[in-house]
Order: C-alpha cells, then sequence, then structure tokens
DNA sequence: GTGAAAGCGCTAACAG
DNA sequence: CTGTTAGCGCTTTCAC
C-alpha cells in the first residue's frame, strides 16, 4: 500500500505537503495539489485511517449499542429500520459504524472501555437495559452519547413521541365507542414502555373511563410477538373482558391478535386491537393492523445528526421528541353491542 | 488516557516490557507481569486499538456488506438474524464490526478502497447485489471474504442449501396431493432466488408434472410483502389457477397470502401458500405459515467462523452448504377435489 | 529477563 | 507556498 512518502518521493515534494494536499489546506497552490491528487490516483493511494486517527485523536467511527441479549435487538424490524436511517446519515457525513460488545474476546470488560479503546467518536445507544450498570456508566463516561427512547439527562436523548401515540390510541379507540380498554405494557424498564403505558392511563382517565388493574398486563421486555400472545392469554382471563386492547408495540399486538383468535374470538368483531410501530408487515395482516406509526428511518437519521452534532459543536444534552402519526387499518372497529 | 509509557514510568520498567507483559510473552518473569497488569488496572489503562494496528497491519476488525439499497438489507428479518449470530461470534472471538460503505463522507470509492483504508482484516458479504461491480472488485481485491448465498469463487462462500429446501417444499406439496404447483421466484440476479427457482423446476419435473410458464412469476429481488403481494397478483391472472404456490420467501409468502385473500380465495382451502425462511411472524400469522426454515443464527455464526478462519489460516476458498429444515404449519393442505 | 531504538503512516506546529 | 521536525501509542528486533 502507497504511503505519503511514496507520494513524496514520485511528486518531489514533501509528505508533509503531501498531507496538506488531502486535507485541503488553503497554503498550497492548486498546480501542486493537482499533482498530487493525480499522481496519488494513479499510485492508487488510499489514506490509511488508522494513522490519522493515530495524531488527530478522531477515528471518524461511531459506537453502536443494541442490548445484547439474543432476538430483541436486530431482530425487531425496529430496529433494523432506525439503524438503516441511522446508518445512511452517518455514512453521509463521513463517519463509520461500529458494534459495541462488552466482551470483546475477553478485552474490555464494558461497552465505555471498548468504546475508548476503539477511539469512537461517540456512541448511538439504540436498545438498552435501564438495569444495565455498564450503560449507566458509559453515559457517566466523556464520550458524546445519544440515546434512543431514554429520559436520561446525561446524553442527548431521542424519543419518539409516546405520550401523544398513546393517547392517539386511546381517542381513536375513545372515538369508536370503546369503553373498556386494555393494555399490553412495554414492560418495565423500558422508557418506550413507560411512556406509553402512562399515555395509556391518561388517556383512559382523562375520558372517565374505568381503569381496571387485570386490564394492564406486563409484556416481557423484548416486544416479541410471543410475548404479545402470552399477554393476550392473561387479559383473556380478566373476569370483564375488555372490547379493545392497545398493545405497546406491533409484535405485541400480532400476538395479542394470534390469541384472542386461538380463543374463539373475531378481530375486529369482537375485540379491536391497536398496535405501536407500523412494521412493514402491519398493512399485510389479516385483520391489517391499526397502529402508531414511528417514522423509524427518521429516528435513526435524527439520532445520527444529534450525535454527530454533538461529537463536532459539542452542545448541550437536549431532548428531542420525535412525532408519531396514528395509521388506520382495520383491527379496530365499534364494540359490539351485544 | 494513560499509556505504556505512563505504566513503565510507574512500574519503573521499560515500555517495551510493559508491552510484552500485555502480549503474554513468555520471556518475562511472572512477578513482572503481574506488578505491569496490576498497575494498569490501578492507572485505567486501556490499549489503544488504532496504535496496535498500526504496527501490527492486523485491527481485529471484520467489514459487513448489506446492499445500500433502502429497505432491502437489515430490515429484513432473515439479516436481522444473520447478524446476529455473525456478531456473537466475531465478537467472542475479539472481532469487531464495521459496515462498509462505498461513498463514505466522498472519501472511499467503493467497498473494497473502504475496507483497505479502515484496515479490516476480512469482510463478510451478507447481502450483496451481482450486478454491482464494487462487489466483483471486492473479491477481486486481497482482503479475505466471506459470502453468504453465492457461488463466487472468489471467496468463501456459505449458502443454506437451497435447492434441497426447495424439493422438500415440493415434495410436501406433492405429497399433499398437489399438481399444479406455481413459484413466486425471489428475482434474478440473487444467487438464493434462482437456487430455489431450480429446486422447484428440478422437483416439479422429477414428480412429473407440468410447468407451466405462467405458474412462475419473478418477484422484485427484495422479497418484501408487497413485492409477494404484486406477484401473486400476477400468478392469479394465469388462464388456468394452481392449487399451490411455492414463495421464496416468507415475506413473498404472506404478500401472497394477503392478495389470494384479496382476491377472496381462502389460503388454504383455495390454494395453499409455503414460504422460505421462518421469520418470527411466521408462526403467528392466520394461517400460520408452513415454510423452510433457515437457521439464521447458525448460518450467522458459520459465516463469522468461516472468515475467522480464513483471516487467521488463509486457506482454501470452500463452499460451504447449511442445512435448512421444512416447518409444517397450516398455509397448505390436500387440494380442493372440486 | 529487560531495554534501546526504530518504525508503522500520518498530521501539526513552526520556519523559512 | 513548502519543508523540517517531532510525535501520536504501540510493537519489534536486537543487544545486553
Amino acid at each position: 500500500m502507497a504511503t505519503i512518502y511514496d507520494i513524496a518521493k514520485r511528486t518531489g515534494y514533501s509528505p508533509a505537503t503531501v498531507s496538506k494536499a488531502f486535507n485541503h489546506y488553503s497554503d498550497i497552490s492548486r498546480k501542486t495539489r493537482d499533482h498530487i491528487l493525480n499522481t496519488a490516483r494513479e499510485m492508487g493511494y488510499l489514506p490509511n485511517t488508522q494513522a490519522r486517527a493515530l495524531t488527530t485523536k478522531r477515528s471518524w467511527t461511531i459506537g453502536l449499542l443494541f442490548l445484547e441479549k439474543t432476538g430483541v435487538g436486530l431482530r425487531h424490524p425496529f430496529f433494523g429500520g432506525v439503524l438503516e436511517g441511522f446508518k445512511q446519515t452517518a455514512a453521509t457525513a463521513g463517519y463509520d459504524l461500529l458494534f459495541l460488545s462488552k466482551d470483546i474476546g475477553g478485552k474490555a470488560n464494558s461497552y465505555l472501555e471498548h468504546g475508548k479503546m476503539r477511539g469512537v467518536d461517540g456512541v448511538a445507544v439504540l436498545m438498552y437495559d435501564a438495569m444495565d450498570a455498564d450503560y449507566a456508566e458509559l453515559l457517566r463516561g466523556d464520550l458524546p452519547c445519544v440515546v434512543l427512547d431514554s429520559d436520561t439527562e446525561a446524553a442527548v436523548t431521542l424519543a419518539s413521541d409516546n405520550a401523544a401515540g398513546s393517547r392517539q390510541a386511546i381517542d381513536y379507540l375513545y372515538g369508536l365507542g370503546h369503553r373498556k380498554i386494555a393494555h399490553i405494557a412495554g414492560g418495565r424498564g423500558t422508557f418506550a414502555g413507560t411512556k406509553r403505558r402512562e399515555g395509556f392511563e391518561q388517556g383512559v382517565s382523562e375520558h372517565g373511563l374505568e381503569l381496571r388493574p387485570e386490564w394492564v398486563v406486563e409484556a416481557h421486555f423484548d416486544y416479541s410477538v410471543e410475548s404479545g400472545y402470552r399477554a393476550m392469554e392473561e387479559l383473556l382471563r380478566a373476569e370483564e373482558r375488555p372490547t379493545a386492547v392497545f398493545a405497546a408495540g406491533d409484535n405485541l399486538a400480532v400476538g395479542a391478535i394470534q390469541a384472542a383468535q386461538a380463543a374463539g374470538l373475531h378481530v375486529p368483531d369482537d375485540i379491536s386491537v391497536i398496535g405501536y410501530d407500523d412494521i412493514e408487515l402491519a398493512r399485510y395482516l389479516t385483520p391489517s393492523l391499526t397502529t402508531v406509526r414511528q417514522d423509524m428511518a427518521g429516528l435513526g437519521a435524527r439520532a445520527a445528526q444529534l450525535l454527530i452534532h454533538a461529537i463536532e459543536n459539542g452542545g448541550s444534552k437536549e431532548a428531542v421528541i420525535h412525532p408519531v402519526e396514528l395509521v388506520v387499518r382495520q383491527s379496530c372497529r365499534e364494540p359490539n353491542r351485544g
């Protein structure tokens, strides 16, 4: 691999001048620059980012944090969408993405250590476990961070408008005539889950509806179809059956619908179900799923912007809210007047 | 950040000795090593991987290649699963994962350039576009590569047993009594799609079944639900309607079922549908989807092993086949004898 | 067992 | 405008 020394030798300039040519320094003649750049191209020169990072203390790398528990993170369509948006925006700004783990071949022992060893410029926490001490350590550290769906004050924060989304869902169900509304919650320890539950409770109480404890069941925190299925089974054991269910995620809603059908109920005739996310499949289910759409790619892109801004300009630890949108399809209808 | 010089100063040893202590050199006394390691820990020392990579020419980084077209790669549950398995295995072996793009802030112009600039030790091609010249350039380059679902001879290759999977699907349908079997293919330019189509054709002809051209429709290469929907619409316009459809992906199958239902058909009573992948949702659909299961996490893990082996031992460009498994659920039944 | 010295490829003052 | 020098943090001969 050619180095700037090779180019220097070939062009007759010094390595320093060659370096300047690549870094768009102004104090270099246009002619010299072109000459250098051209021969660099001829020689197939590629800058060595490691060497550059060593002196500049800037790696142009962003660390990515996902929950490491199996089946939770990358497998979920929501995070796939977010990651895609994030990656796109980061790449355009010149940043590469590197996954952070706490145990990388036994070398690093925490996310923070891993990030520092690798010299990442910042880290994006796309999914976290609030119970995880390593996550807290990371936020305490001095790396710029953006955290998705969190309310930490230790970092820039980006959340989808969980409260408003839940409210819209409840308002919609209420508008259809539902008075017995249940909730499949996203699991404690999940910021989004908590916010959506709060939104649910608030909506229900503002409409003066009854809020039965047995109408709120907590799914496992993985937002999986299976968790939704189980939660719905539990819901259906309630003394009085709700006429509508607001699930804190589309996967949960899918499981819920499945469980309802397995119990001999028809959705939406016997029970309405509304989800949250708007995953690709939502529109193709039977019945197609009414849900609160999160702009996944947009969230990812915004997260990347926020992090990059924090990296490049420092700046405050703001908390940004990203809007959501109710998507009406066919899994809800007016309740049975039976 | 503490460096080995700081540790050297503090312990009284030289930087060279400190370095040796970390790298498990044998010519260093146990006592010295422990002393160095302990004070390193006290000082919160973390090795700088960039500096190390600069001298060793080894970054312990693997480049990851996904199709960059929106909505195709990361969003697909199959790749989420594969990536998860890959990540896990790579991390255990001490490798970090970095996404490769062809245009990183206008600096690199191809995957190969990007990988070389970053000094990755190898690259995993998890999804590719055979038409993409940059992909070909990458394989021609001197970086160790593993390619998923490909038959290139320029790299280690790992494919799920597409032929056998398709055969199992066809055999199963035949066994149920189907004689008019259609195929929604995964799109030209996709190795897996091609193999599955071949498996289909072979199975059909070996059973002596009619192979009508209008019973094979090519979906868009993105394996999306929408593509499946469109393909099924086309299939249903055929002069004679098939009694069963083998779709080259679960997403395609979901779309196909949806389209069938929209056309007033009942699955599986009027038409059977079988998929390929076994995504999480498959079991929760109505009807639950009979499909050919790919071991996503296993594929990812195996891909990582193969690549790491190639990196560390060089070795031949073998082609590995990963087994699949038919999962019978409720989207297929014996054809209507009407 | 240990250390001195050189070098990986690049950038950042500072001179000229 | 261009070049000299020093150094980023680490590893690697090769002496001792």
